[in-house]
DNA sequence: CCGTGCTGAGAGAGCGCTCTCCCGGCCGTT
DNA sequence: AACGGCCGGGAGAGCGCTCTCTCAGCACGG
């Protein structure tokens, strides 16, 4: 480390001055081709990398950019959304030479540090996920400058955030009609939190389908985790025993639901028909294997990388296309995935 | 940004020079308390959080660390493992004030990448999980000086790195003789990539249980994942259709097991007992539930986390307990959880 | 009374880079 | 032939921080 060459000796050797190398090394058009070599050569001999943190010092850019979730509760982190939407994003990110600092937040304190962490530069821009109505985070960052783009519609009330969601209303209402369509007359759901925008707007796709004739004892929520998918059935069975077709807000509680009617010794789909949400890898190998609707968990974070980074100027006019100014909203479309369980 | 206060402007404000509020900010002792008091309150009013890049500039400390991750054949990510790895290390940077950056590797070209950005001291030190033989890169890292630690034993012919890993022969030894104990005599094993440790060393506690007696066509290789287990399966019970005791080296492939033997008709324990290993969230939930063997791998990341803060000087002493200097080497314990499948 | 030893605080020199000036040389124009 | 314009390259001023060095001030002993 004490060793390691500086722009200085770089110029030195390549006998030119330490500006000229700067600019070759920043690859400006305006160096004579003849130094050009030159520089290029004293490089690659010295093994030169210039000094991450002498460049953002007076760039003012740390190449830096936050994941930030909230963790809490786990729920997050039982679900693969959260491995798919890092793959993604770290995909997009090491294509820009942009380096991924990742955040979790388990607590209030946790948020209090990021958000220390966050607001004065120390990173370029910040990825959201996982967001509940009430998380001051998004507002905060705005009003210090900080660009931000979360996954997922903001809850409603926050502040207009871009943002990149999957099209949830169309994907419950396709899972529904889907239900509708194949016979089923008394249809219930297993919602996510009402506190989470996608467990919202797939409770708005199923009311869309499903009509306001639904009674309330066919409806249970759920925290889109396996456990409350078990217990959320449980309960709706004892209520609306007669139901014969569900629409789970999500797989993992889907994956319970077909523990808990496989317990209450109903089959499936003859007895009760389940449509899950997210075509996660272990929908497929379901017993039966469950039918739901597919979304592109790795593009939504690829998508909310480069919409970052054409904020940040940071991706070229070219690549950025419809993200580069305007777009502050992406919707990505859903499709119903039928296997064996409706 | 640019009107964010500089020690400058603190000092400034305090009356006192720059060196005074540097003082004061690393929290050195030898300040009067008065001056002290001063500072404090020059910071709290200007909202003054320091410049870090100036900072790393001097102190050659970045106060960030890697997790570098080879993702390729998405092994790692269907695992829930690398989910648990990654909680456990960010709960403990949290605390140390060191952020963590999430590197991703799908091909080679991205671990010239990685290489390049984390020799030239961008971070203080690196976490390396799901190595396989013939990995150069700790080699490099710990040849370039930059501290390192890895989550599992180094493959066999590699170099020796500070790491933290499971008992995994202890485990598969165990998972084993629990077969044997319950009566089962014709006992074969799917196990894990051949160049990978945890898939070594489980298939070394299984012959160190079962003895060398087991026929070849009862071992069958898998990959880890859900999928591989399915085939693994397929295969072994082709060759040896009289198995009655599979020992599957991972929960994923132990899942994709019941699913085959259960399509092949076999139940699961009367027919073949099955035990797995990791005891990932669904082994519990599957059916028959899963008896398998429980490793902590949250407190695996954790433990990493630590030893590698300890090398780079960022644990008290009195915290840093066996990881300060000698410790290069954690073996966590597992334990057998006896469940319906075995 | 002065000299010695200490403690606490300020002055100032960088850390390695970027970027704005400015200047020298070359072209084209009048 | 003289001059303006332009372009490539060098000099040098920071970016915001840390840390060594130095010195002022005080208490103490001789």
């Amino acid at each position: 480390m004490s060793g390691r060459p500086t722009l200085e000796r770089v110029a030195e050797r390549a006998g030119v001055s330490r500006a000229t190398v700067s600019r070759v090394v920043n690859g400006a058009e305006t160096v004579d081709p003849v130094l050009r070599e030159k520089v290029r050569r004293a490089v690659a001999e010295l093994g030169y990398v210039p000094n991450r943190s002498a460049r953002t010092l007076v760039t003012r850019r740390t190449d830096l950019i936050a994941l930030v979730a909230a963790e809490s509760e786990q729920r997050v982190f039982g679900d693969p959304f959260f491995t798919d939407i890092i793959r993604g994003v770290s995909q997009e990110l090491a294509g820009a030479d942009v380096q991924l600092v990742l955040m979790l937040a388990k607590s209030e304190q946790d948020y209090t540090r990021i958000e220390r962490y966050l607001v004065p530069g120390h990173v370029d821009g910040a990825l959201l996920i996982s967001q509940h109505s009430g998380d001051a985070l998004p507002g905060r960052l705005l009003d210090a400058g900080v660009p931000v783009v979360t996954g997922g519609r903001p809850p409603d009330g926050s502040r207009d955030v871009p943002h990149v969601d999957h099209d949830n209303v169309t994907g419950a209402e396709l899972a529904t009609r889907h239900l509708i369509a194949t016979g089923r007359v008394r249809i219930g759901t297993i919602t996510g939190p009402a506190d989470m925008s996608a467990g919202v707007d797939r409770l708005t796709g199923f009311r869309r389908a499903a009509g306001d004739t639904v009674p309330a004892d066919r409806i249970e929520p759920g925290e889109f985790t396996h456990a409350s998918g078990v217990a959320a059935t449980e309960r709706l069975l004892e209520r609306a025993p007669d139901v014969d077709g569900l629409f789970v807000a999500s797989d993992l509680m889907a994956l319970g639901c077909l523990t808990a009617l496989r317990r209450a010794g109903r089959s499936v789909p003859d007895d009760v028909a389940v449509v899950g949400f997210d075509d996660i890898a272990a929908a497929a190998e379901a017993e039966p294997a469950l039918t739901t609707v597919h979304q592109e968990t790795f593009d939504q974070g690829r998508v909310m990388a480069r919409m970052l980074l054409a904020r940040i100027g940071r991706i070229p006019a070219t690549d950025a296309g419809r993200f580069t100014e305007g777009a502050s909203r992406v919707i990505l479309p859903v499709r119903l995935v039928i296997r064996d369980s409706a």
